[in-house]
Order: structure tokens, then C-alpha cells, then sequence
DNA sequence: ACACGCATACATACATGAATGTAAATGCCA
DNA sequence: TGGCATTTACATTCATGTATGTATGCGTGT
């Protein structure tokens, strides 16, 4: 029953992108068909394709709809504005990542860029997070350079380290908490472990 | 020229599976044909059927000359017999763990692995995985247990958190290493971020 | 020592199924 | 009624698995 108003086609294309959501999650994103996904929705491959070009268009699309945690990082690093500490700044800037990651849709499209696609066509995750992996290390080191300057880390930890500490943390967590949601809460024991983290490295009296 | 000797067919066996690292590295796995592999090897797809069952079988084959990391962590904290304390058995087993990911066939499996593979048919990367991590992480724990209890952790560091942080880190410096090998040392940057956080956790005189 | 026979180590050919992209057909809202 | 949303039908490509072909190393008997 083709052509509902134009509010409905948006609704398929939000259905279509939903259902993309759901069987990529489930078998892998090269494994699952354009077809799969149609009927997911309860639509045939002419709806997929009238909405989307491809496959890689489609998964494009669905990124879109969501944040990366490495890019709310940096935004929330970056609009900060004097408020905070440094370290605050960075400690609150990762929390607020892990709260984004717990809504479900975020759940779900990150689990399958990190743990149901290698590649899709030109798309590569692994670039992508690349990218965002060094711009968002280099705005941390700020911040910790920054703490450093202004005396607020412990004796003899260089920012770089800090960095490649706190980088490697946030990694870790959100790569295993997405591997396994219900092994532990993301928010409150990975926000625990960030917050040790920060106590650590913060030069005490 | 078919039927050499056995040492020969062996010899082909091998070649394959180096071909498949290669070529797994290269295209991800779904997106490789054993044609694919065997052609990189100079054989035909016949061999592949030869000597492996179908692609999983191959895979299963090729990860089976490697060793998990993780495993090789739990293999060399059960190994230390009391002659290191734990923090110190703990610290090494992951410096030991970075020197093995870093060996080239090590490398190039791992990074298959954790960037250019979602699913091989009903070996799934993601569930192998789980179940080391949390082995794993119970032998860390244990670790950090006895630590605690002889007074080895700073105050207030629970064992749990110090467990998460460690998981973490190690999993997160792995992750970011594989994607991107050439962007630090993972012995030496990666080697000085876990000294660093077995530093801050140690109690000071 | 030598030929014979067989199992081995591959290569080649074929049948099948599945996914893709596109073109034509269809119905419905504006 | 005409263009928009969706379905249906079709051609093509590609990977897989299997079946078959084939030459060679190797053990065996004499």
C-alpha cells in the first residue's frame, strides 16, 4: 500500500532506520541483507532503496543519528568555559559521554560500530575513530598540561602520561561495557573508576 | 603439480593461513573469499577445501597459532609462584602481555580480531572474548585483593575499582594500539601509563 | 631394485543460492 | 491526474560447496 502522506514516508525511513538498528545488532552488519531489514520493518527492498542509495548509505545514515562519546568529549572540553578546573572539566566531560552512551539508541549503534562491523564499502569505522581518537587526545593533553601548570597534578606525571592514561580508560570501558551492558553499570562503576582516577592524579595537601 | 611431500603440504597449510592474516588485515573478513586467500597463497580454492573444512574452519585455524593476551595474562599470574608481590606480578604479567601483541603474526591476528571481524559463522569474536574478560578479571582481582589486604594499596582504594581501572587500561592502550600501531609504542607508552597507574595505587611511606 | 596400486595434494568445473541494483508496475494522496 | 512512495519482477554478480579430474609421492610385494 504505497504513498502515505509525507509524514509516513518520514516514519518508514525512521522504521527502516530503527529496524537497521535492531538486525545489525543481531547478525553483524555484513551479514544482514538489505532485505532483512526491510522485512524488520514490514517493507521490501524498494523502500530501502527509495529512501537510501546502498547499504553504506543506510549505515551512514543511522550514525547520524547518534553522537560519538569521543566527539561529545571534545565538544563538552571545548565549550567549557572557564568554570570548571581542568580536571573537573575532564572528569565531568566523561561522565556526561557515559550517561549519552547508556541511552539505547546510542547503546546499540555503538556496540555494532565497535562489535558488529568491520567495514561497510568506503565507511571504515576503524578511520573514523581514528580521527576522533587524536583530536580528542589532544584536547585532553591541554587540559592536563594545563592542570600541570597550574600545580594541580600529583608529583611527576607528565600530561602526555595522564593523557594516554585517561584515553585508554574511557576506551576500555566503553569497549567492554558495550561488549557486555549488563556486566556492569557504565555510569557507576565506570564513572567510580574515573573519578579514582582523577583523585589519583590530583596533588594532595 | 599436485601431491609433494608431507612436509610440503604442510609448508601450503601455513602459507594459507599467512595469507589469510594478510588478507583478513587487509579487505576484513566478510569481505574475503577463500578464492581471495587462495590466490594470495598461489593456490587455488582446492587447497583451501584440502586442508580446512570451510572459511570458519580456517579462521578457528589461523587463531589457534596465537595466544589471547588476556590469556597470557591469567597464564602468567597463576604461573608466579610468590616470588614477586602481587602488584609487582600484576604489573609484569601486563608488561609481558604488551611485548607478546607486539610480535608481527600476534599483532596482525589481534587487530583481524578486534577491528576486521564481527561474526564467523558461530564463532563469535565477541562472546570468546567475554568470557576470558571476566576470567581474567577475577584472577586481577584476587590480585588486588591480596594487595589490599597486606596493606600494599593507597587508602581507599577498593579492589574492584582498582581491578576496573586495570582492565580498562589494558584493554583500552590494546584497542587503541591495534587501530593504529604506529601511533605509540604500546611497551613503552602503554608500558609507562600501567607503571604509572601501579605508582599511584601503591602506598607512599 | 622396480613396477604396481593407492592415497594424497591439489586444480578445475559445475550447480546452487543469495544479495545487489534497476526497471517497470501499482496504488494513493494532493 | 500526475508525481510520489512502494512493490514486484528481472538480470547480474559472486561466494560457496561439491564433485570430479589428475599427477605425483610412497609403501608394498616380489
Amino acid at each position: 500500500m504505497p504513498r502515505r502522506t509525507k509524514a509516513e514516508a518520514e516514519a518508514t525511513r525512521e522504521a527502516l532506520l530503527d529496524a537497521a538498528e535492531d538486525v545489525f545488532l543481531d547478525k553483524g552488519v555484513s551479514r544482514t541483507s538489505l532485505e532483512h531489514i526491510a522485512r524488520h520493518a514490514g517493507m521490501t527492498r524498494g523502500a530501502v532503496y527509495w529512501h537510501f542509495k546502498n547499504k553504506a548509505d543506510l549505515f551512514h545514515a543511522m550514525l547520524d543519528r547518534v553522537k560519538m562519546p569521543l566527539q561529545q568529549i571534545i565538544d563538552d572540553i571545548t565549550a567549557e568555559r572557564q568554570t570548571l578546573g581542568p580536571l573537573d572539566t575532564l572528569r565531568l566531560a566523561t561522565l556526561h559521554a557515559f550517561e549519552m552512551l547508556e541511552r539505547p539508541r546510542s547503546c546499540r549503534v555503538h556496540t555494532i560500530l565497535m562489535h558488529r562491523c568491520e567495514f561497510i564499502s568506503d565507511i571504515n569505522p576503524v578511520e573514523l575513530q581514528n580521527r576522533l581518537a587524536s583530536e580528542c587526545r589532544e584536547v585532553v593533553r591541554r587540559c592536563f598540561q594545563q592542570a600541570h601548570d597550574d600545580g594541580l597534578l600529583i608529583d611527576d606525571i607528565q600530561p602526555d602520561v595522564a593523557t594516554l592514561m585517561l584515553h585508554s580508560m574511557i576506551g576500555g570501558l566503553v569497549h567492554d561495557w558495550l561488549r557486555a551492558p549488563d556486566s556492569f553499570s557504565l555510569r557507576e562503576s565506570g564513572g567510580e573508576a574515573i573519578d579514582n582516577l582523577f583523585y589519583l592524579v590530583t596533588r594532595r595537601p
